[in-house]
DNA sequence: TATGAATGAGGGTTCATTCAT
DNA sequence: CATGAATGAACCCTCATTCAT
């Protein structure tokens, strides 16, 4: 599992020393997505990374400075935007582009890649921000989103300033995470979900062709996206 | 939602005296939301509720029974299917309908209300499911969402049985849960945005017009959803 | 089971409320006998005898008087010397006298009749002796060893203050508290010893046996015993 | 007794250094001894060894393990039955052996050596006997009773299978412990016992000569222990 | 450098006791 | 008088962290 990855660590020359740091944050990055931050005690992190008790500490020097690094080398291993961007034909309709968002975005998600942690981490950073949280929307997830305003954009047809679409760019993505947050609720209502690959490619096409309605249909009447209730509390 | 233990002390009113049972759980509840199971102690909790450190014990038979008990207490004090059910109007357009149930689902669960953490400790089952989940599922979420679904069947002029009932009830639902499960990520994308009642509105119309351009576009073009992948897995 | 000892309660002419303290009485007899004054919480206690949680500090002010009373209690219910002192035939040989002495200590020790904690609780006396130690000494121990000591020297031909009768006592003593004192370690050893009532007796004739071959055998050699070693430390 | 451990820190000789899971050992031994498992908090116990708060739980898992390998411990540092047999003169009369064997056993129960507290640490397992019982008389118990029965049945004149064997043998024993076991009780009754080393050997003398006048008086008559009746309790 | 024995603050829980009813 | 909810001190134990080796 620590093949891939020695490409940031390979400067100092130590691969078996920085073999334990990766594998401590791959074992991190199970268990805090699994039980969080406080569910969790270093000696399990320590006893699946097969390291020493004192790794943790000598390595980021504490539990917390561990979850930072975890939360880092998640959204560095992350869906990139670029990968994003170089799949998603340049001159296609618009339809077309956000199809492949959208199941790119779902696969990434909820196919059970390399980081499959990475999503519940982060839904767990929602529900408990920590300090960590604003470095990963500025890196991670704002040039995703930019990208999404941009297709959404074009779809209705107006500019990528236009206040309606942020309104829209959120049912996209709402409609997204839904099944990846919201997942114990929604097997417990439908049972027969087994969140296999066509089910997902399945789910996805259902959330593109609602929003292709959604964002057609929506043409021409945007003038109620002018007025944004300023919030004043 | 403090009928059944009242009935001793209902008469003298002293908040003080107040069972000290209800005030556990309110305190409990709020700082479960807030910082989740192991994030608390209940140290803390007896505290904020002015209560003796045994209290939990006694009154709960621990922690975990204190947990459980809050989840419980928090989904009945929370908006009830009846409530909703009484606000929407029987023989309006199904348009209507919708728009009120959105609405309502939008104050009960963002308006800072008294169960203003309700919506918190829902989103940490999700991601952590106890063994609580389920009886929320079966008396809480259920009956909700069998009332949405039928507003979606009238919208999309099907039976509520129809499978592409379920799809668009999620739509529906996610595009509601998405404001309140990912605040942090975006209050960070849209630093303009306070959750005031007004923007709160807002956002509420903008769901209920999305919906309802993709329901409307949808209607006759419901064959796609016959063939369900089955889960294999 | 708190049919036979009203007797000494009758006077003050509540019987319900002394049933309490003679069944909180008996309740904590018995589990202190079992697990010892530290192993036993006074909530087991008070649901044993059927009593309020309060009921022991209402009655006795505390645990500690409660395992006070209970030690009282015990021995005003044990074997009283009289009883003893009756049984044995004043002008039987002594041989005879000796037998009648050790079968009723180990009927009373041993077949388990009503206070059949008794010996127990003694045993958690002996090594870890309370305040009441003392009282029970006086008053229950000094005058059935006296009764001993008198058969003793008639079996050795002395009079009762002789220095010798004292060890031969002990030796008559020791081997009867041995099969009660040590009854887990007996019943590995001997796994065929169940303390049935036959074999009770035939313990019982062993010792006596193996008492008077002693003393017997001693008859006419006591010298050694003039010289004891005045203990200095 | 401490070689297993001492291989890293012999050489230093530190007391201080000592291991600090013998220290613990040491000092839980001599409260346990005194004051019972319940009795006893392991704070004192950390603080009577010189030890952290959680060095028990880090060394034996907890208090009850603690207990478990203190009662090992105990007994095996307690006389070794390789010890008795080296101080038995081989070829000896039956009379001598029984007075060394007497003599060395009284020694190392009464005298204050190293193990003091072994006796009351096995008298308190009498009363309540906990799941280490079972280990102690198999490795402690048994090899010195079957010593001790080898020396009564070569008395007695009959075979070691010999029924009476087990029993005479009982009679020595429980002239014995009975001194260590009612210590509180005897020195009331006795107040001018003080258990110093004379005493010890004067009262270790009386009991020899106890167990070889019955002996020696029941030769020839051990018919009566040929019908043993079975237990059926 | 990496280890693991040792630390100590603090966690949940227990339990004898109290007090208003 | 009897009750049982409530108390708070103290218990055992956990766990992130340290430090000599």
């Amino acid at each position: 599992m620590s093949t891939a990855k020695t490409d940031k660590t390979s400067d100092t020359g130590h691969p078996a020393e920085q073999d334990t740091r990766v594998r401590l944050l791959e074992a991190a990055g199970e268990v805090f997505a699994e039980r969080g931050f406080h569910g969790v005690q270093i000696r399990d992190i320590c006893a699946l990374a097969g390291a020493n008790i004192a790794a943790v500490n000598y390595h980021f020097k504490g539990k917390e400075g561990l979850y930072r690094e975890v939360l880092k080398y998640a959204h560095h291993c992350a869906m990139a935007v670029d990968e994003l961007q170089v799949a998603i034909p340049p001159d296609a309709p618009a339809e077309q582009k956000l199809g492949v968002f959208v199941h790119t975005f779902f696969r990434s998600m909820l196919s059970g890649g390399r980081p499959s942690w990475n999503g519940k981490l982060l839904a767990r950073e929602m529900i408990e921000p920590s300090a960590a949280l604003d470095d990963l929307v500025m890196s991670e997830i704002t040039p995703k989103f930019a990208l999404l305003r941009s297709i959404v954009a074009e779809m209705l047809g107006v500019a990528i300033e236009h206040p309606a679409v942020r309104w829209f760019g959120a049912s996209v993505i709402s409609q997204c995470l839904f099944w990846e947050h919201n997942k114990p609720v929604i097997q417990r209502l439908y049972p027969d979900l087994s969140y296999s690959d066509e089910q997902i490619r399945f789910i996805a096409d259902h959330v593109v062709r609602t929003c292709t309605f959604a964002m057609l249909g929506a043409r021409g009447k945007l003038d109620e996206y002018a007025t944004w209730p300023e919030g004043k509390r």
